[in-house]
DNA sequence: ATAATTCATGCAATCGGTTGCATTATCTTT
DNA sequence: AAAGATAATGCAACCGATTGCATGAATTAT
């Protein structure tokens, strides 16, 4: 029942034309050196004994796989699928398979990703990494043989590597200074205690905008935890506990944005009246939250879709690793958990 | 700089050992005719020398991948985040690689992904079916050579497969039951045009406890779209122009419970009071909309890592295909969307 | 008609592990 | 110490597609 189906290979293929292996393999590519009948009756053939080509061997000669490996920190997040799944398209029409797998925010699981996708033959990755990554030496088996590597969202510096990005900085000073035209003047922060630059970036945009409208940085407004919903929970006790209480909550994500906000509520403060919030990444809580919640669009899909088909590109050696940055647009999204003064 | 950096092979180590490569081969496994120290040698010297092995060339001989292909209808949902991050720590822990595919609901895409995968010989395949897959014959190719199929959610039948599944008619019942507890006695049904037996259960469901309470079905009551947010907007404007007006929604997912909901607020109806809302999928939105929404638990994780420990365990002959269907358990959370009597 | 050229195909080595079987080294047993 | 049993290693044939080079066939030039 469970037979082993022999597999049809060129060899068969070669058999039954009475041709060689060598012309059967030519003749399913593109080989100019196959005359056009020959190739016909190939392929005819190839169809009708129900070929499929063995990938493997393939590969193995010609060390590629057309398989790109991705690396992020989780893949239970909104944010994430809609980045996979922009990768997947675009991946997909290109002939590419995707492999994925989960850091945990975990260095340590990171580098085991990196040999297993360094085992699988990779031929490029796609990396978000851990919140603790600050070095790139556990990418140097791919560093050292030239495979491309891309980074996104949570990206490393390195000039052999591309990284795609939105202008963390700038978004964050935008979000501030939102905060404080609508009147916040203590304006709490929360954000992930984390080595790399987005969240550093998003601190020091939120810290410019403070001191070029004349507030104060106040080191004690900063709460930094893992952005969780539980994380946004517990800033709202300590937010409750400052005295004088806030007037403003920045987070650096929506879930946390969204868990502080209704924490406070649940305490009675009155949002935006009392204390104006606003997240990061325009997660679809955001939309259902009362009151919506300002946040800033993060351009998931287009980002998946702009990393692969960079590296996609590379791969196929239509461009070199000149471009170091790309920034993708963001977008500041006014909503009424910060209007106080409706226009 | 970026020379072609010979890569070592068992053939360098077996060298600089004095060496046979089969020796070498069986050394870097737990094969028993091996030589402790001699194991330890192998081991130490392909430390050494950086050694990885070659993927290909083992799959090639053994016909093996360690791979194995995932294909869904979407990835951007949150939902279906959560499953894949179960399957990808089991495949993971296992040695596994995921290759994750799109079929964007559509048939065709999901032939040709099915094409792709078998093309990438992966082990075995987990699969969730697109809105209108109907027939299996797309997965002959995996069916004919006895490659595990297994299918989640979204299931078909077949006595070679086993189907991982909730009990939808189950829930559908206690979702409804508990609606008309709450006084629901005309109460609409969201649910999705499509072919596969998710939806239909949940219908039945949603029949039998009217039924079964004494209500009349009332056709016109069901409301059939594409469970999009947008649907459920829609599906509350005809909510709104029904005379007399419904007084319970069971929607068959959660984001379209949430816009409908969202939608009749608007309108000025009060929820729960006038009309209650439940949904289906415990999505994280559920907790955030105001009130929250009554909605079914839908064990994704689980039902990922499940999905992910069967197909391994069926692939290292640990056990056959005897098991034909698994259901996880779900769980009704009653949220005050559909909370008009407090206890 | 023969040489020169072009075109189409075949040969055979190669990619790097894997594995059945043969062989050699080592250990028991008497 | 010799014979038999057992453990450890090596040999060589694979797996299936690719590709540089050689060969044979067809075409053109002389």
């Amino acid at each position: 029942m469970s037979g082993p189906h022999k597999e049809i290979t060129i060899y068969d293929i070669a058999a039954a034309l009475s041709l060689s292996p060598a012309t059967v393999s030519r003749g399913l590519k593109d080989h100019p050196a196959i005359r056009k009948d020959t190739r016909k009756r190939i392929l005819d053939k190839a169809r009708e004994m129900g070929y499929q080509q063995n990938m493997f061997a393939s590969n193995l000669r010609r060390s590629r796989t057309n398989t790109i490996g991705v690396i992020v920190p989780r893949l239970n997040s909104y944010f994430m699928s809609v980045v996979i799944a922009g990768m997947e398209k675009v991946a997909n029409a290109a002939g590419y398979n995707l492999i994925i797998s989960q850091s945990a925010e975990s260095v340590k699981k990171e580098e085991t990703n990196v040999r297993t996708l360094y085992n699988s033959r990779v031929d490029g990755l796609l990396v978000s990494v851990a919140y603790d990554s600050e070095s790139l030496s556990h990418f140097n088996l791919f560093l050292d043989k030239n495979i491309p590597l891309i980074f996104f969202d949570r990206v490393l510096d390195h000039p052999q590597c591309t990284s795609l990005v939105i202008d963390n900085y700038k978004a964050a000073y935008e979000v501030t200074t939102h905060l404080i035209r609508q009147g916040g003047t203590r304006i709490v922060h929360l954000t992930a205690r984390s080595k790399g630059a987005v969240y550093a970036d998003r601190l020091r945009g939120y810290q410019q905008a403070l001191r070029d409208n004349n507030l104060a940085f106040d080191e004690s407004l900063v709460l930094a935890g893992n952005l969780s919903e539980l994380a946004g929970a517990e800033a709202a006790r300590a937010i409750l506990a400052m005295n004088p209480l806030p007037d403003g909550v920045f987070s650096a994500n929506d879930s946390s944005a969204v868990s502080c906000l209704q924490a406070l509520k649940q305490a009675g403060i009155k949002i935006p009246e009392q204390i104006i919030v606003a997240g990061f990444n325009n997660d679809p809580i955001s939309k259902v939250v009362e009151p919506n919640l300002t946040t800033v669009n993060y351009p998931g899909e287009e980002m998946g879709e702009l990393a692969a088909s960079t590296l996609i590109r590379r791969l196929d050696r239509l461009e070199g690793a000149s471009l170091n940055t790309i920034v993708l647009r963001h977008e500041l999204i006014v909503r009424d958990s910060t209007l106080r003064k409706k226009p």
